[in-house]
DNA sequence: GCCCAGGTGACGG
DNA sequence: CCGTCACATGGG
C-alpha cells in the first residue's frame, strides 16, 4: 500500500472532471481505476489517498499518470485576481490534475464522446472494454487496436456507438495497420500532432485537442466544447485571454470545464 | 413527446 | 471561406 498526500490531489474531482471515464466510485471515499492495463483502488484517508500497489509501481506508473511531480499552484498563480470567474474555478477545482492517459484509449474515447453526455460515454467505453478487452481481475483492459479492427461495424454499433461505430472501426484499422502510428506522434509539435490525429474520420479540432491534452499531455491544448463556448460567451465576452496562460492553457480549460458543469448542476436544482 | 450531450463531415452559398 | 444540417442513443 502506498500513500499520496492530498496536497493538490483530489481523486473525487479528477473522477468527475470529464478527462477520464474509467475512474469509478465504489463507495464513499473509495474508487477503482482501470488504466495502463492495470486495475487499482484508491481509498481516501485523513491526509492522503491510499493506493493498493507497490512503491515500485507507484514510481513507475502512477506518479507519471497522475502528474504528481508538477506543482499546479504555479499554474493557478497565473490567474489575476480581477478574473473573478477563473479565480473561483481554480479554487473550486483545486486537486484536479491533467492525467497522462493512453493515446489510443483517448482517441477512441473522445471519438465516442461527440454528442454524448459523460454518463453515456462511460457506459459506452465500459461496454467496449467488457466485449473486446482482456480481463484484468473483475474488470477489463481497454481493447487493443487489433481487437477492435477485427470487429464488424454492426457489432460495434450494438455497444451504443451509433453512427460513431464506423469512425471507431476506421481508427482501429488505421492504428492496427500502422497507417497511423500513435506512439510515433509523441515527437511531433502540437500543431502537427493535432493535424495527424485529424486524419482519422470523426476526429475534428475539438477531439484532436482532447486527445492531445489527455493522451499526449500537451497542456497547451485548449479544447472548446459546448461548455467552454458557453463559459467564454457568458464570462469573457466571447474571447478567453489565452495569452496569459501560454503553454498551459489546457490546465485552465480543465478548471473551467469542471466549474461550469458544477454550476450547471446547481442551476438545475 | 421534447431537448441536450466534451462534434464532425457533407453540402450549398 | 462561411452557415446549416443529419447523424444514433440515452437521460432528464
Amino acid at each position: 500500500m502506498e500513500f499520496i498526500p492530498k496536497q493538490d490531489f483530489d481523486v473525487k474531482k479528477i473522477a468527475d472532471s470529464g478527462q477520464c471515464f474509467r475512474l469509478n466510485q465504489l463507495e464513499a471515499g473509495r474508487f477503482q481505476l482501470t488504466a495502463l492495463d492495470r486495475c487499482v483502488e484508491l481509498t481516501e484517508r485523513a491526509d492522503d489517498w491510499a493506493l493498493d500497489c507497490s512503491a515500485a509501481e507507484l514510481d513507475k506508473l502512477w506518479r507519471g499518470y497522475f502528474d504528481l511531480d508538477t506543482d499546479y499552484g504555479t499554474y493557478r498563480a497565473a490567474v489575476p485576481e480581477k478574473d473573478v470567474y477563473l479565480t473561483a474555478a481554480t479554487d473550486f477545482g483545486r486537486g484536479i490534475r491533467i492525467l497522462r492517459q493512453d493515446p489510443w484509449e483517448m482517441l477512441v474515447t473522445f471519438i465516442i464522446s461527440q454528442r454524448k453526455n459523460i454518463p453515456a460515454i462511460r457506459a459506452c467505453v465500459e461496454t467496449l472494454c467488457s466485449r473486446y478487452g482482456e480481463p484484468i481481475g473483475t474488470t477489463y483492459a481497454f481493447p487493443t487496436p487489433a481487437a477492435l479492427a477485427g470487429a464488424d461495424e454492426e457489432t460495434l454499433r450494438a455497444c451504443a456507438l451509433g453512427y460513431r461505430a464506423g469512425y471507431v472501426l476506421a481508427a482501429a484499422q488505421m492504428a492496427d495497420a500502422g497507417t497511423l502510428d500513435l506512439s510515433a506522434l509523441v515527437s511531433l509539435e502540437d500543431d502537427q500532432l493535432a493535424e495527424s490525429l485529424m486524419t482519422v474520420p470523426g476526429v475534428g479540432v475539438k477531439v484532436a485537442n482532447c486527445v492531445s491534452l489527455f493522451g499526449y499531455h500537451r497542456i497547451a491544448a485548449f479544447p472548446r466544447d459546448v461548455w467552454m463556448n458557453r463559459v467564454i460567451h457568458e464570462h469573457y465576452r466571447g474571447r478567453f485571454p489565452l495569452y496569459r496562460y501560454k503553454g498551459f492553457a489546457g490546465v485552465m480549460q480543465q478548471y473551467l470545464f469542471y466549474y461550469a458543469r458544477y454550476e450547471g448542476k446547481i442551476a438545475e436544482k
